[in-house]
DNA sequence: ATTATAGTACTATGTTTGTAGTAGATTAAA
DNA sequence: TTTAATCTACTACAAACATAGTACTATAAT
């Protein structure tokens, strides 16, 4: 899959927030500095080429939406960083971040409780 | 951090391998399609620049090494990824991992349990 | 000594990225 | 219906990337 540049991960990163939305809303949707209205389209349209996003008449305008899941795509990320920084082990990524974190088993064994809870959760949902 | 783009992480992989190697030996590092000598050589003058590596004389050639370790980018890479796509949560991302994965919760605990033994053993080092 | 090999420095070129302006269309306000 | 606001399309352009050739130097082999 190909990748994200800096400027349009944001800009996806916004429009999986909204879903979907006009030039105005991606706009809006900057935390700080935004760019120039005109350089959001342009990115936009870069990501339509690259055909992450697409887009459908709005009245006289136009709502862009994500053609590429927030999810696929962290999928993809995940996957790599795995495989390239961790030998694709997912014990020592959790190795790692405990270490980093200065975490001891106990503090590991919480948050991997956390995240059995919420294995539990979506399993209710099925 | 500034980080690597595709080319460059490339060459960095296979020099935070060798540790150290020349031109030659970091073209020979590549698994498939090496690029040619002289590629190699700019890249490695572009991560000069960078500061990812820097070079000392070795006979009449120069030997690259690394001056940003690869632990040093994979907290960072890492801490992006969490952060960007798991809202800062390890739980979250141990879930999306076994989700993912269709792993249900003893498989995910005998992960764990491989990764709390490295965190054992390397306590041991100290 | 002469030639082949290996290495560095410098240069080159096409592509992508980041950022945005301008022209022209359309719509809303006055 | 003239003006103001909004939006898209097209164009621009510098910086960074990916890739590699060429010129020249130094060394090794014959």
């Amino acid at each position: 899959m190909k990748s994200l540049t800096k400027a349009e991960e944001q800009i996806m990163q916004i429009l999986w927030d909204l879903k979907e939305g006009t030039v105005k809303h991606v706009v809006e949707g900057f935390k700080d500095a935004s760019p120039a209205y005109t350089t959001v389209a342009t990115v936009l349209k870069v990501l339509e080429k690259k055909e992450f996003v697409a887009h459908k008449p709005l009245g006289n305008t136009y709502l862009f939406y994500p053609t590429l899941s927030k999810k696929e795509y962290t999928s993809d990320q995940f996957g790599s960083l795995l495989k390239n920084y961790f030998g694709g082990s997912f014990p020592k990524m959790a190795t790692f971040f405990a270490k980093e974190n200065n975490l001891d088993i106990t503090e590991l064994e919480a948050m991997i409780k956390m995240a059995e809870d919420e294995l539990k959760k979506d399993k209710n949902d099925e």
